[in-house]
DNA sequence: ATGAACTTGTTAATTGATTAACAAAAAATA
DNA sequence: TATTTTTTGTTAATCAATTAACAAGTTCAT
């Protein structure tokens, strides 16, 4: 299939999630406007990003869920679950290992996560191992971990992303604070929370 | 002056952190194209935004840094700094709230937590202290705030939702799973990990 | 059976964001 | 002094995302 738009496979994502939870309501089918109110959409945008899927509806019950929900992961997993792991299990690795691993579905897998505290090292979350940062090349190659979630706190930051790379990783989550230098063809995605809050803080204001 | 672009507005609370680290370096300009690189941007992008910011810079040495953070701020920081608080102190509460206080200039203000467990009621985080949840809207109405970050782990949100808008809270940023109901004229961000780890898939293997 | 009330699916139009193009300024160099 | 180099500032062009418009299918009520 084409390669859709950015933001329809961002929309996508949140629509699985929200529909997984539906279906438990044993729902069998969604009407386009339901599924927009539920993530404050616009019904035409969530039409708009089905038929760019491929999926088809139905004129008087809207889309079927369970057929969604396929669509959906046939798009979304490609060819199978991604690895992706966690470097720095502080608050942060830890409150979202546990986050994502609250996924009913997910095509992105942790198997492992990494620290340089002997106090988190070979400890266990969920049934997932931390180990030593130094053995970190070695398990991602082994894994074929493509995905590095840097949750850490440390100066050297740049030395840690080239050893990553090396190793195999293709893109990269990361939350902290100072600017980082990524070489073309690596994926990277930065969020702060404090962007989101000087941008609410100008939109209340304005 | 004219309402900013929603990514611009974006992207300047990005430059102003950056430009707050690269003025520790004591470099008093920077080119567009650097302050670019660093936030892995288009050049052009970045003078448009500071062309619109209505800053200028120099024909020979770029823009002048002092002079560019404190157009920032004039911009960001409407009429003086936003009043936020934190629902939740967990791990990933605890988290933010120390991240946050590292910004070296912030136009957003954390003065309040919220927690029900006793064990987090009363203690501090770098001066600030928690609060027992039942005292939310009194101390939200009583400080102003108007920004309320979600990192609880309840099934009864919406209720919580409720009272903190009738409290008047006029904008979330939401970390919780579930979808959740806000009512027109309140601001909303969600922000879920899985969606960024999924989109990151996708781009991996397309 | 006819029309009203819904819905999906799709194209066209609009809006928003990014990038290209280039004039103008300033300094460095020949 | 003329030319080259480098950078800003801005408009125009392009690209991406959203929304409007509406045909077409389905059911329900009359
Ligand atoms: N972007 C955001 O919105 C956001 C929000 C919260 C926190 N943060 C940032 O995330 C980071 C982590 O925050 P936290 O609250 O979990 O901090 P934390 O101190 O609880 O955890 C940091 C962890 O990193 C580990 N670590 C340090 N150096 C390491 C290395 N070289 N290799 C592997 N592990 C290493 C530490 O042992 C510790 O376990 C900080 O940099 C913080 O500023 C960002
Ligand atoms: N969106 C993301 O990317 C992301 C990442 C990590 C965690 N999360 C979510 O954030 C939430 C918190 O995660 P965590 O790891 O910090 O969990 P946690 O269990 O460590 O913390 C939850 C805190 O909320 C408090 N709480 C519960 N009910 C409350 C109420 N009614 N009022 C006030 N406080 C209340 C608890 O006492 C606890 O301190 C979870 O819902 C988790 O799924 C989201």
């Amino acid at each position: 299939m084409a390669k859709l738009p950015k933001k329809t496979v961002e929309r996508i994502s949140q629509y699985r999630r929200v529909l997984a939870k539906y279906q438990t309501l044993s729902e069998p089918f969604i009407f386009s406007h339901d599924l927009a109110s539920l993530l404050h959409l616009n019904p035409v945008q969530v039409r708009r990003d089905l038929m760019l899927l491929g999926t088809s509806g139905n004129y008087r019950n809207g889309y079927k869920v369970t057929k969604l929900l396929q669509s959906i992961d046939e798009t979304l997993t490609i060819p199978k679950s991604t690895q992706a792991t966690i470097i720095g299990m502080g608050r942060l690795g830890e409150s979202l290992l546990k986050h994502i691993g609250s996924s009913p579905v997910c095509p992105v897998m942790i198997n492992s996560t990494f620290d340089i505290n002997p106090k988190k090292i070979n400890t266990t979350i969920r049934g997932i191992p931390c180990y030593d940062m130094t053995r970190a090349p070695e398990i991602i190659k082994e894994q074929k971990i493509k995905i590095a979630i840097l949750t850490l706190y440390t100066e050297d930051i740049q030395a840690i992303i080239d050893i990553l790379i090396d190793a195999g990783i293709e893109g990269f989550i990361n939350y902290m604070a100072g600017p980082i230098k990524i070489p073309k063809g690596i994926y990277l995605k930065e969020y702060d929370i404090r962007t989101t809050l000087e941008e609410m803080s100008y939109n209340i204001h304005n």
